[in-house]
DNA sequence: TTGTATGCGTTATCAC
DNA sequence: GTGATAACGCATACAA
């Protein structure tokens, strides 16, 4: 057992005072080369790692990120947050944060989290994800003056603060091109009731390149929550209907599932495709669209050290990426 | 914005002095309860919060729970980690500790993880997953005196440290027991190679009981590695045996999904049971064995405290879970 | 029971 | 460019 080695240590070791080990660390240039090079030395054979609380209590900064866990909704999308807090993890990580997870059942929940990780933990900043209109966490947060990102936009005012997402209108945009592309006409949209931001994105992507195609798709246009079994209802209704579509795009994997099973019903050569590309997907060979979870991470963590290190900020703020399209087998 | 209130500010208004107000906070049974509840009255009309940083310098202790997230294999069964993630961290948030993540892509990264971890920020315990034969990153907490709790036995030694596990073998037993209900006799197996724990104990549930029934299925045991592709192939080829199986059982989600295709180009009518519940088992139908992973976590976080605050440690430090089937469409 | 003094490891301020 | 000194907020040994 290695006693613990301290600056002190260190000074003691190279020679030198304990400040200027501290330079060397925190302001390596104004320290001569030659007493660097003996100081690093010192600190490498030592193994000397600075302590973190004994920083903080000086900084006020505890390089800690938090960022909230969901309980795993429908499950079906769970796995998209789960790739997004591995590529958070990490890219914080070689930006010298942590990440700390938290829960919160709801809104005022979380609030309450907020101030008690600030208040006992002195954390840095938060990532937000499931971003909602009017959101009472961001205004929280800006009120206080505390550093976050969202993986989302706000929908209310785009300028409102840093944020990262993902263009959903572009998705169904780019799935859309690809059923006219191979010769559909009647395109069917099952999405989400109207209100929510994302929900509204992903519909419109599919109904303004059908206009720019001159074509009209409203009778085709159907709402829904969120879910298998509603997708399945949707889609028979859709398909019973006097002009049912030749090809299905929906808001989300789950409806989508759905669809498939009434289509199989119905008529299996109708292609059919998703959003978010689950592992779902990828496990019944459902063509949708991919989010870049992990380049979203990167993104969130470069502007939250813009944010905290004062490194000159990745202008703009707000970051909205482009996903893809991944063919399988139902389109 | 309020001044920041530490153990002084709170003296101050209760009229004590500072040790007092720690006594409060760390030993209240050795102070007046008179003083006790004025002091109390104080911290919450300044909403004081200890300083975690300064606790730590002063203890040695975080109060931080490491574990590692990892980058997401297959997609299938990256919900199995998410669901565990979110009871760890809610359950360690009511006892007073928080959760730290970080990666590392092989297990001597996640040794300098752990160096570093201990080293900068102190943390004070670790949850690993994963675990296998001979696993280098236990050996080396050991060797430290680290505290840490695994989800996933020790196989080769099962006293050598804490840990929690679901009985693998017992969800295969209980499969199977569905299986021979229904009038099967012929039931295959589609397992991972020999060698893992995980794998080798869910066969294990599976043959024990079918010899227990006077059967001999040792021609209707396949090895495979883990996915879906591997599944269908492995399931081909017992279906097209001289004598095969009526109903399957397999040691993965991934698997069955593979089986389930096979199943539904011979004979759709052959019952498929799965193992982990993933959201996808759920999303088609497939019946599968279910872990308890929110109360694992809660186990391990159980495990844990014991360790670090000496509480009376819930004897004994080895926990055993038991799973359940889920029944769906497929058996 | 309560108060006083001290140190945990760092960084910031200021002399040198 | 370098070194001494103070302070961050808390907990503990010890004295009152």
């Amino acid at each position: 057992m290695p006693q613990k080695v301290t600056i002190a240590t260190v000074a003691r070791q190279a020679g030198v005072s304990r400040q200027t080990v501290s330079n060397v660390l925190n302001a390596p240039h104004i320290v001569r080369e030659e007493t660097r090079q003996r100081v690093q030395e010192a600190i490498t054979t030592l193994g000397y790692r600075t302590n973190q609380a004994a920083r903080q209590m000086r900084t006020g900064r505890s390089r800690l990120i938090a960022v909230r866990i969901e309980p795993t909704r429908d499950g079906i999308n769970g796995a998209v947050l789960d790739q997004f807090l591995h590529g958070l993890s990490e890219t914080a990580g070689t930006a010298g944060y942590r990440v700390l997870l938290y829960t919160a059942a709801d809104d005022e929940q979380e609030i309450r989290e907020y101030d008690d990780l600030l208040g006992a933990y002195e954390l840095d900043a938060f990532v937000l994800t499931s971003t909602t209109r009017g959101d009472p966490r961001t205004a929280w947060l800006a009120d206080r003056g505390v550093p976050f990102v969202t993986f989302g936009r706000p929908w209310d005012d785009p300028a409102a603060h840093p944020w990262v997402d993902v263009d959903g209108a572009d998705g169904t945009a780019q799935a859309t091109r690809r059923l006219l592309a191979t010769g559909h006409r009647r395109i069917g949209f099952v999405g989400w009731p109207t209100g929510s931001g994302v929900g509204d994105d992903r519909r419109l992507g599919w109904y303004h390149t059908l206009r720019a195609a001159g074509l009209d798709p409203t009778d085709l246009d159907r709402h829904t929550e969120d879910g298998i079994p509603q997708g399945e209802q949707v889609t028979r209704e859709l398909l019973t209907a006097p002009a049912p579509p030749t090809a299905l795009l929906c808001a989300s994997d789950s409806l989508a599932l759905g669809a498939l099973q009434a289509v199989r019903a119905a008529d299996p050569t109708i292609p059919v495709i998703g959003f978010d590309d689950t592992p779902v997907a990828a496990a019944v060979g459902l063509t949708s669209v991919r989010q870049p979870l992990r380049e979203a991470a990167v993104r969130c963590v470069e502007l939250l050290t813009g944010l905290l290190d004062g490194t000159p900020r990745p202008n703009p703020s707000q970051v909205l990426l482009k996903p893809h399209l991944v063919l399988r087998q139902t389109a």
